[in-house]
DNA sequence: GCAAATTGTTATCAGTTATAATAATCAGAA
DNA sequence: TTCTGATTATTATAACTGATAACAATTTGC
């Protein structure tokens, strides 16, 4: 069902490794640039691929005035009602300190909102607003046919499931 | 030779998508935070491999006292001997302006330096020192053995081929 | 020869990320 | 129960990244 398609991928090793300088001969300024070592490391292609994806996203997001951070909170929330505030920004690697403005933000545009938490006085059980609701879903919905879609074009839908099998399991990393 | 294994990955889209808030049932502390719509982005589950990889480049290369947009670019200079300042930070996606202390850093520690430019006196002309040279050379290596392996044994080798396939691909959005 | 573009640089600003400190509250041990 | 230590949200702050604008020197094209 999966046909990994290695075609384009070939002779990645040989590119550069030799770092022979020859500073009689500047690079040629027509040439294309050679990435050298950076050819075969996975942490330059995942930035490369983090920064298009991400604008793609911001671009997507832009009639909903919605960056990924804080799509991300929403769908969170969403997921999980009443979750305490500490455990939302855990959840997503945020820091906690630099969390508070960032929901500060979303109470204020009324899509979440901080309510008591029954039992502990000190931390706040998040919640969405009825118009959180409809309005994370209209933005999921939206990126599901724009952004989501093209990705599956540009990749297949079958390697696409694969890869994000993939990128999971590098989250794990220590 | 590349089999994509797809068991874990399945039952994403029934996991959440309905978002029905209990409100008067407050998400349980011992339980797992459902990731709901955060599950099939692909943007998502790049940034968390990206900032685990990261993670990971950064510890191996504390000894080096390296970051990776340092690494990247000694790894062009050295790849492209003689290649002018702009050509560099556009190639890496770094806007001019912000490379001129990103290269006063490496010219600092003596690993690169700025040479005239034969034919145009307006630019300069980027080289690694010998030592930079070496330096790269051996950050390279180390690398290889510590991180880049440990990602083979990861996700195996082959299909870490794969992934880079595939974040290439992402890299050509617009 | 002159207007427009390029190159490196500085200054600046918004956004992100990490740390420390603080007040309120909770939990557990003496 | 009281007291000590941990947790929670918050503020303030600093470091770092990324983008923009302005500028001088230089090159290019008409």
């Amino acid at each position: 069902m999966i046909k990994p398609k290695q075609k384009s991928v070939s002779g990645r090793q040989a590119s550069s490794a030799q770092v022979a300088d020859d500073e009689a001969s500047p690079a040629a300024a027509g040439t294309e640039v050679d990435l050298g070592y950076l050819n075969g490391l996975l942490g330059y292609a995942l930035r490369r691929a983090q920064l298009a994806v991400f604008q793609d996203f911001i671009q997507n997001m832009k009639d909903f005035d919605l960056r990924p951070a804080q799509f991300s909170v929403l769908a969170i929330i969403a997921a999980n009602p009443g979750l305490k505030q500490s455990r939302v920004s855990e959840a997503l690697g945020i820091n906690r300190a630099n969390f508070v403005a960032l929901l500060d933000e979303l109470e204020k545009r009324k899509l979440a909102r901080r309510a008591a938490s029954p039992g502990d006085r000190r931390s706040n059980a998040l919640y969405l607003t009825p118009k959180g609701e409809s309005f994370l879903a209209e933005a999921y919905r939206h990126l599901q046919i724009h952004h989501e879609r093209r990705l599956d074009e540009l990749l297949g839908s079958a390697d696409k499931q694969f890869l994000l099998s993939l990128l999971r399991k590098l989250s794990t990393l220590s």
